[in-house]
DNA sequence: TTGAAAGCGCTAACAA
DNA sequence: TTGTTAGCGCTTTCAA
């Protein structure tokens, strides 16, 4: 039979008091969390009980008496026991923790995503592995069978990540609930913005003030399935449409959605033959570079130039810009809940339907339009 | 005799193929990674070794014979097999992952850190867990004793987080290797600036610009050990004792490190019977608010107040912001550095000496000085 | 060089 | 209501 060589070394008398040897490493330095750490059946033994209840007691698990229950959680005080996450994750296949995914971490809209995301989940005391997840092999790495995640997370949040199919597959695969932020998949929860319509609507209002010579500033070429600047184009061209104004391709330029590619983007912009009278920028950092070359030629908006922007990021205010606000921290947070409303669904996730959220957008008008 | 149920069904007679009941519930679907997890077991078996064998083959252990290990990593591939790090961890008390705790998770400063901080990490395989810290009972949850990342991570890396004495000696007591940022504690490794030395010559470079009626934009009370305030508040009151300025108490104002605290205390000081002729403010984010007070007012910067702020965040060039550069995320690199060599170190962390670095800042003067 | 087997600390059937 | 015990999937002596 099989020797429980560790335990043999406690006595069975010890009662309502740790086992000896531990104890004594303690000393009695008051404050001082001991150095050692107990384990559920130093508690159990301790509290006179098996380490089953001690595990259902400090669960909150139905089926143990009130009296055991606070007698265990009593001692378990006293020894400052605290559950090992690890072996509790091992025995029951839970992590309480979530993986998230984003393409860059320094970006304001990142940074406010994840903001918003740990919240929620600190709440119902999930722990959060953050990844950046910057380029194409990072991202196959990430997404495709067992990425640093795996069995480490209950759920992955991708944040702004684009998904071949054939690794949205792979991904519904891995056994943890998925739920993505700006992207749309067939197979997992998202909440997103209405993209479309939110573009359109900036656009319109330059064309209402009367532009008709209007340039996009977008972001990088597309990778997998980020949609995000396509929709937003799509307004874009749409509200062109709309007002009858014909297209110029030179007027639309990539700016990577940093400020320094705004800017770059701008002087392009500027020195064209007959340079735009209004720039829609995709994001509100790639509207500050322009602004700033537009300051450096010794022009301004809405005089020389109108802007309108989007995401209504904290700065935008002091510059006067013009743009589309949206809720990033909102967004992380539903994102989070979502995550763990599946979680702690049981059965098969792949049964139950994605949700799906879209999250309000706000034309803020301010100076430079 | 304990009775292995589980591996049970597996015929020993399999030698280099995965047990049939696995391998028949991924079907030949070519590119889908299989639904089902491998384990060390299934690869042992497939491979006809022992898993002790595949364990050391699998993590490059010596005494292995190279056809032995080479036959483990082939058929471990073709299973698509990865260690589950849990078990692993639980097994060998590694877990390969760093905690960090910050105090805000969407302010400039601290999403550069972390992002300096993961990108370290990214290269070592360690994962990293992500923490905000943002009031007192947060903080002393997270560091007394067990906090969330206790046994999740061997080292903890704490970004201006503010600890009292007993906090860190308890810290200090958990096992994990700590390494702090922005503060210094005696216990820990660290990395800083030299804020007295950067805030002294912010301070000195207004008043070499004739001023002599300066404003101090602090952050927020103290609590703990955070004296990242103190200290740039020493450097700035030790330059107007070397010119010989009388300090005016009513200049000193607190601004929360926030652009909306920043735009309130710019107001405050411009609401004074004498107004100060320029300002120092303790954080780039706070003088960007003082900016927007000024311009709301009809004033500029420096024609009316001059302004120096700290940092050099990413959005200042285009304020002409005048202020102190620090490289955010060669300091959390470094911290990350630091913490990855702790763990590696075998034996009582406590008995190594906590490593110190200064990290280098520079005035960069621009328009608003 | 390899294998057998005892844990790591916990959870979850199943018995009692 | 409580206890016993077989794992969870790996690492690590200790033998062979």
């Amino acid at each position: 039979m099989k020797q429980p060589t560790r335990t043999k070394t406690r006595s069975k008398a010890v009662q309502s008091k740790a086992p000896k040897s531990k104890i004594a490493q303690t000393s009695d330095q008051g404050l001082r969390v001991p150095a050692t750490n107990f384990t559920i059946e130093d508690v159990a033994n301790a509290a006179g009980v098996s380490v089953a209840t001690v595990s259902r007691a400090l669960r909150d698990l139905p089926n143990v008496a009130p009296s055991t229950r606070q007698k265990v959680l009593d001692v378990a005080q006293e020894l400052h026991y605290v559950v090992d996450p690890t072996a509790s994750r091992l025995a029951a296949g839970k992590t309480r923790t979530v993986a998230v995914a984003v393409p860059v971490l320094d970006a304001w809209y990142c940074a406010k995503v994840v903001a918003g995301i740990e919240a929620v989940l600190k709440e119902s005391d999930f722990d959060l592995l953050l990844y950046a997840v910057t380029n194409e092999s990072e991202r196959s790495r990430f997404v495709a069978g067992r990425g640093a995640w795996w069995r480490r997370s209950d759920a992955v949040i991708l944040v702004d990540i684009c998904l071949f199919e054939e690794e949205a597959m792979r991904l519904a695969d891995s056994g943890a609930a998925v739920v993505t932020i700006g992207t749309e998949l067939a197979q997992f929860s998202s909440v997103r913005l209405d993209e479309m319509n939110s573009a359109r609507e900036a656009t319109e209002h330059l064309i209402a003030g009367g532009h008709r010579r209007i340039a996009l500033l977008k972001g990088d070429p597309l990778v997998g399935q980020f949609r995000v600047p396509l929709y937003r184009e799509q307004g874009f061209f749409e509200a062109l449409a709309d007002a009858e104004i014909e297209w110029v391709p030179d007027l639309q330029i990539s700016g990577g959605f940093s400020i320094d590619g705004g800017r770059e983007a701008m002087r392009a912009l500027l020195s064209l033959d007959e340079p735009p009278t209004a720039v829609f920028a995709m994001s509100d950092e790639m509207a500050f570079g322009a602004l700033h070359e537009l300051q450096r030629q010794g022009l301004s908006a809405p005089d020389d130039v109108a802007i309108v922007g989007f995401d209504d990021h904290d700065i935008s205010e002091i510059f006067g810009l013009t743009t589309i606000r949206q809720d990033v921290e909102a967004i992380g947070a539903a994102a989070a809940r979502m995550a763990l409303a599946s979680v702690s669904r049981t059965g098969d996730q792949s049964l139950f339907e994605p949700e799906r959220v879209v999250s309000p957008t706000k034309l803020i008008v301010r100076r430079t339009s």
